[in-house]
DNA sequence: CATGAATGAGGATTCATTCAT
DNA sequence: CATGAATGAATCCTCATTCAT
């Protein structure tokens, strides 16, 4: 498992105490959330998909806004992290080229991307409109993209050493989940492709380390 | 104005005939769906900010999903082409170089993504969630980027000039407009930063230029 | 009519601008209140009652409980007059007994309470336990009460003349109300009774001349 | 304490095979409905006032109704006490003056109205709606103040020496239990005054007694 | 064409009551 | 006996849509 993934499980485990129905709750919101919208999905529809009655979900969420955050909690939570932290020991060696930067991002957060898409698209569908949430999650984001976070340590590292152009972090994360997200977003919308997604990952690899190397 | 931003005003122009109401109508409906999204605007909310009666919008269009179409209409007409075309004559000499090429492209788009800012956040609200849309925004897509389009041709001679790495057109596409993407997407979460707007554009650049160097 | 009727009629045609449906909805809404009470009354049946769809009912008051307010407001407003206010002029001399000043009150606001039974046992239960509205209504009858109103001065000057007990105002008031809602309350609860409503209008009238009389 | 009193305490203590968690339940209904009303009142309130679980409350009391008839039980046995008791061994010498029978009645009256406020104003509240519980205190109100009651007997025995008016004895009843009322409740909206409770006690009792004089 | 009152289906939420543990 | 999770009917309220004027 990715380290990204990694942290999100231990996110979600810390919600050991959840009750099976909580969980059929919880898992029938995600994915009802994520297949209509949040406002299009109703608590009925919800309370059927997880086989319990319309009093039971508001017994565990007292209102339906509610229980969309506790679906995006977890995301909430990790999403920061998978823009700042950056795990150098999952690899024998520190890194040292750009390249292996990038292989390593890419690889670990496109799973995670893939894995909770659910998350992901809800999470979008809910930033767009939500003010409030927006704001939430900048303000989180911005605290964990300090200068002392993996992520930034590991890049100026690689500044320094002339591996990377000479850019604000803030700049070469933006381009690189962008590109990210470009890569997710595709399949999302399932653009058919000539190529198969090895391949595609492989590009998108070298288009971000060409487009950062100094 | 730019070529992009040019087809735009002809295609809401083509609605020449709408009366003052029908304006205010759908003005007043794309400020409110890109304010609160679609689902939490009400066709009351509607009438009122166009200073018309409820039945008055409903005169003009049958239900409030034709009025977000209406809406939506001139955008889903104009990024097919935002995507596929490449209008070479705005410059006077045709492009030859992947600098020139870049350039153009970024320039153009990202002023138009930025004049119709609410327009793109509505129509990205909707395909989240809209199935139907979204298949019918793809196949307009897949249309116009066949290989005869501007930017298709354009590319190509720039790939057999060895100019532009050698990748599948829609690759390259993918990753420009994701790039281009995060440039916009990254004002709308309103993210502070170092540079000036200018500066992250002329990196925004680089990084594409270098990205897709062969 | 009685003065204080007259008052409410007023009150009630201020509101001539309401419309034949709202008339139905207030009504209804009136009737069961004092059926059934506030809480124990649906909306549904106060539409169904009123022959409107529940939609309408809501149309014209944004909440239950401003459709309560409604009910009340005409009441509200006089029942502060009916302690306070006192229309000399319906006799022809003015007020020259004890015996004179009670048989007018008397008889003036025991058909008041008669005939507007129902917003009167409506307003009784709210005033019950609806904290808010107890002390706004108790606030607008302190401010009805003041020295000046028509009821003190003819008190003070029957004071002065040696025809009332010299007791403060208010607890000259507190006792004529408390026996006039005694007689109200009676008929309400249905105890039978030996004597007709006439002789015991007489002898309430009797039992406050001399409880009053120096 | 006063008699009246006496007789409610004896009537509570029939319970005395009441659970204490039985009492806590019966404390906090009361205690709520007291403040918010019955209908206002959840039992999910209820259980957690008293500290106990919701099932408790239904092991008791097979319905929300239940325990609250269950809360007005011993003042709805007393009650009719109330109007029809009067306790002549209280006092040395048997009761010779109108003044001393009022004054006695107010005394006993007015403290019990006092100390069990918070009943009175629950029953109050329900008798105003609820016609069939109206129905059953008004019979055995009845069968209380038959001619052989203490107190029907006393006021004959003063009407006979010409010491009390010669009304009907329910209509004395109806004014002195008015009058207390309106005291109590006077206390209860909390209206100033520039008397202290003392005098306003003196000079309710100077009402009565004027008020019944023949 | 424009209006806005009326509609009623549908949705979120509450809460008395039950029952397995 | 006590618990508290589960239930689902009932309730308040919203809103897209219709239609008579």
């Amino acid at each position: 498992m990715t380290p990204i993934q990694e942290f999100f499980k231990q996110e979600m485990s810390r919600r050991g105490d959840l009750t099976s129905k909580q969980k059929q709750i919880l898992e029938a919101s995600l994915t009802l959330f994520a297949e209509k919208g949040f406002e299009k999905t109703s608590t009925a529809d919800i309370a059927a998909m997880a086989g319990v009655a319309e009093g039971t979900v508001y017994r565990h969420y007292k209102t339906k806004r509610e229980l969309l955050l506790a679906v995006l909690a977890p995301l909430m939570a990790v999403m920061p992290n998978m823009v700042a932290e950056f795990d150098e020991n999952t690899v024998r060696k520190p890194i040292t080229t750009l390249q292996e930067f990038v292989q390593n991002l890419v690889r670990d957060r496109l799973e995670f991307l893939d894995v909770n898409y659910k998350e992901v698209k809800v999470l979008a569908g809910e930033l767009l409109f939500n003010t409030d949430l927006r704001r939430e999650f900048i303000n989180s984001l911005l605290s964990k993209t300090e200068v002392f976070s993996d992520l930034t340590k590991t890049l100026d590292r690689l500044k320094a050493e002339g591996k990377v152009v000479d850019w604000p972090t803030d700049l070469i994360l933006q381009f690189t989940l962008s590109t990210l997200i470009g890569f997710v977003g595709r399949q999302f919308i399932e653009l058919p492709s000539e190529l198969t997604k090895d391949q595609r990952e492989k590009m998108t690899v070298a288009f971000l380390v060409k487009g950062l190397t100094p």
